[in-house]
DNA sequence: GCAACTTGGTTTAATAATGCAACCATCGGA
DNA sequence: TCCGATGGTTGCATTATTAAACCAAGTTGC
């Protein structure tokens, strides 16, 4: 095979998620999305990126459910592309890379926003995992496990 | 311009981000090195990707201060690569993206691992987006507001 | 109701990225 | 010192991305 590879039938989720939503104008067009774009021309416009590949997008976007087509809200005859709740799930990975950015790029004071919580108009925390009992966790005190189940006793990568 | 495009310059920390490590081996590679492995034949096995590319993978994250060199840790003259704190805080996004998979992947059922606490082996909870005031946060609690300082006052985005 | 403009694409052709395989220099072990 | 393992590099084929031109249907002005 020469195609690019594919992570599709990969058993990490890691690489199962960046096969569906790993190149970098899927996600901006979700960050587009949440943001209350729906056109194609808002997206094309607002991304600038070329048409044919904004078409390609939002069509594998549509195909996997993250997108979902719906007729306009202004009444026309055209579409409009809305997030489906796979779509918005979306958005704590887009956090996530904000706040890598925030926290480690070389040039900080190039960013030029910052996400608030709404009804205080104050930066948000960063994002946080615990354990079931609630204590804070960083990545050294994670593991994997394989799952309960999964008789495909394959690699166990993270 | 005909070059892929890149966002280097971009005022958005997410398109920063991506522009980083927003490919997918990047981000294997990461997820590879936090799982433990440090030397060039580790990554490519496990990852099975082309030499070629995993030598500018991993000149790039060198590059950017993700990994670093160092000399082998068997005593070998051979050289390891590390991580740095700047790559160890990867680890939140390969979280969101493990989560989301988890969460609305097609066929949940393929995925053979599952991401625990060290210490009681129990599933790690959601990442989760707080307040300052420690509201638990979703995306429709967040907004945009330009950086305080940033007087490029250029197209708000998510 | 019809010309002109907008929207939402498709097509084409050039350039860049990716993948595979073959090659090669250095290191390490027997 | 020979031979395999390690860590690459090189060359070539394939695929992806891009800009720009083109186009058909929808909408608007008049």
């Amino acid at each position: 095979m020469v195609k690019r590879t594919s992570f599709e039938k990969d058993d990490c989720p890691i690489a199962r998620s960046l096969d569906a939503i790993g190149d970098w104008w899927s996600m901006l067009i979700i960050r587009e999305a949440l943001f209350g774009r729906r056109r194609f021309g808002e997206f094309q416009k607002s991304l600038g990126l070329a048409k044919n590949i904004l078409t390609v997008r939002l069509r594998s976007l549509v195909d996997q459910g993250i997108l979902k087509l719906a007729p306009a809200s202004d009444g026309s005859a055209y579409q409009e592309y809305l997030l489906t709740p796979k779509g918005r799930g979306v958005f704590p990975i887009l956090v996530a890379l904000r706040q890598w950015s925030e926290e480690f790029d070389v040039h900080p004071e190039e960013i030029t926003t910052v996400l608030v919580d709404k009804q205080s108009g104050r930066p948000v925390r960063k994002l946080e995992l615990y354990s079931e009992d609630r204590r804070l966790l960083g990545a050294g005190d994670t593991a994997l496990k394989p799952r309960p189940g999964s008789k495909r006793a394959r690699r166990v990568s993270a």
